[in-house]
DNA sequence: TTAATATTTCAATAACAATTGAAATATGAA
DNA sequence: TTCATATTTCAATTGTTATTGAAATATTAA
């Protein structure tokens, strides 16, 4: 991933009504959610969440599929763990350097520290 | 860290010249970057990068010392750890129900998967 | 078919974000 | 002090994003 792949599944999630959304498709998992109950969960009206699904959509960050009628929402892992990797890519390296162990670093990459207290 | 806290910190990486001027400084590590180092290294006009850099320490994403005449800018591991610790928070559960072996799930969670081809 | 529920689209408005060039401020060097 | 370099601020412009209510579309139930 890029910079420029990034940028826009980061503004879909920069908006907290979509955060929110995201999250709750996350713990939903595979089973997801129809679109109405994410609006009475959240309390959204229909058209922004519309508008919102629309949004993650076009990132990837979601898809979807018509079930009777509804829509069933789901979150898209695959996508979020692109971004992961991408946003922790360079992070472990220099986080060592300032003697941070950080969760950005991938579990080889850990540093055998003395324990926290 | 809740939704209202990380949309912001999301909305300030979700711009291609804030995130390529943060990955800049992650890479930079502890001795950090003077600003024209960046805007000479990513080809952003002053006002531009002043501009962004600006929203980038709002959002607690950079930080910033003056030294002589320069102004050296460093990543903030801290708050870019607990931004993934929140993205990553309801991932790995729903991650296994789907099973994807998730960047998402911390080192303790990793399923004693067929290893990959 | 008609009515009810679920979801999306549309148009209008309001709020916000990014870019520009010029001017201001701050520091260090001559 | 005067000049040069580094960075920030300002005002104007442009473009993008979010919210609203109303209307449209799709599916199921009566």
């Amino acid at each position: 991933m890029k910079t420029i792949d990034a940028a826009p599944i980061l503004a879909s999630l920069a908006q907290p009504t979509r955060l929110d959304i995201f999250r709750a498709l996350v713990v939903a998992g595979p089973a997801g959610l129809p679109a109405g109950a994410l609006a009475d969960a959240l309390g959204v009206a229909p058209a922004a969440l519309s508008f919102h699904l629309k949004e993650l959509r076009f990132a990837q960050l979601v898809d979807s599929e018509q079930q009777g009628r509804y829509v069933i929402y789901r979150a898209r892992f695959d996508t979020m763990n692109a971004l992961l990797s991408f946003l922790t890519e360079n992070c472990c390296a220099a986080a060592s350097e300032s003697s941070v162990n950080a969760a950005c670093c991938p579990p080889a990459a850990q540093k055998k520290s003395r324990r926290a207290s």
